[in-house]
DNA sequence: AATCAACTTGACCAGACGGTCAAGTTGATT
DNA sequence: AATCAACTTGACCGTCTGGTCAAGTTGATT
């Protein structure tokens, strides 16, 4: 779309944002109509399509601006960190951290996962965090701290790891973030080949 | 729905079935309509509601079946093993084999966990599965095998592997998936605790 | 006060959807 | 040949959908 907003139209639009992840989140994407949209937040429908040429316009922009989040709170967690390996356990931690809080974001992410029209979004995404840890762990292999394996197999595996505990433990149980994070990173270690710490 | 089926009925059925399982893997459930079903099998409307009493129930049917199967396969793969690991490394690999053969049902069984409406259907299967897998765990634990750790946790993450490595690699890339059951089973064997087998 | 881009309204539209049903066909059983 | 449950047809219905648009409002700028 790209329109020349003024501050009016900018909280206009994150209004409108804002409610759509919620009802996105709790309703699904297809169940949640631009209608309900625009009476959730108490505007006529053409309100809408001034800010959004489409719904599913709106919910790439949810999905972009999500995965850059999530990687912005990592990249800020590792900074300024040597060990490649601590880096990957911030990073792991970061990421739970980041999807229990954003509980939300998390669905529509799984959502839009497996949904053609949205998967091309989504891997563009995962594609970038699976390059940040494949490079720390090339980091950690070059250094022999790793055995040898495949390390975007690696990457991907943590993540899947980090994704599930999250979505059990977290949104459905309601756990305590750290306990969880501690269980994936605990995991991932083991996965990558390093000893338990049993400290 | 459950009606007094003929040889003739159960085959419709099947055909039924079949198809909406292509076209709900290929399109999407939301995307496919009853009438693109029936006009995919070449019947008439009332044909699809004589089986089903709505495109819901259908849906449902097929992930029952399909997650029973799955584990049927399983069950076979482990059958008779009394080394507890041993249960755990062929049920990974029978998992991401059946995964693999079975492309278009992971993903509406993916699909499903994120849909409101055929999570609690999917949690059932899913919930048989962790079991099976944590008793394996308790026998390991039990033997002092591997550590102390929580085994549903385990469970899940490794489910979490096999699902994701299986989507990647498989589904995506087209890899043998021999070599993926390995490198699903190597990761989860580090994130058991256990020592990578480097034979 | 005039201007104009930004913003808002809500009736309206064409098409698709899940589901119904009265009517007709098939084929095994008696 | 008669019967009847199993099966099939496709027109039809009410509802909802994403999206449009002519008309009107707001508020900063000149």
């Amino acid at each position: 779309m790209s329109r020349q907003l003024t501050q009016r139209g900018e909280e206009r639009k994150a209004q409108l944002v804002a409610y759509a992840i919620e009802a996105f989140a709790r309703d699904g994407y297809h169940s949640t109509s631009v209608a309900d949209i625009v009476d959730g937040v108490g505007v006529g429908k053409g309100v809408f399509y001034w800010y959004f040429s489409s719904k599913e316009e709106l919910f790439v922009e949810i999905l972009r601006t999500s995965q850059r989040d999530m990687r912005r709170r990592q990249q800020r967690e590792i900074h300024g960190i040597e060990d490649p390996l601590e880096r990957i356990d911030l990073g792991i931690r970061a990421a739970v951290h980041w999807l229990a809080e954003n509980n939300d974001l998390r669905r529509l992410i799984e959502f839009a996962r497996n949904e053609a029209t949205f998967a091309t979004a989504i891997q563009k995404g995962q594609k970038v965090l699976v390059e940040d840890a494949r490079s720390h762990l090339e980091e950690a292999l070059a250094q022999g701290r790793i055995p040898a394996r495949d390390p975007e197999a690696l990457a991907l595996a943590m993540l899947a790891v980090a994704n599930q505990l999250t979505h059990v433990y977290i949104a459905e149980r309601g756990e305590d973030p750290d306990m969880v994070a501690d269980l994936v990173a605990d995991f991932c270690r083991g996965g990558l080949g390093l000893a338990l710490d049993h400290s």
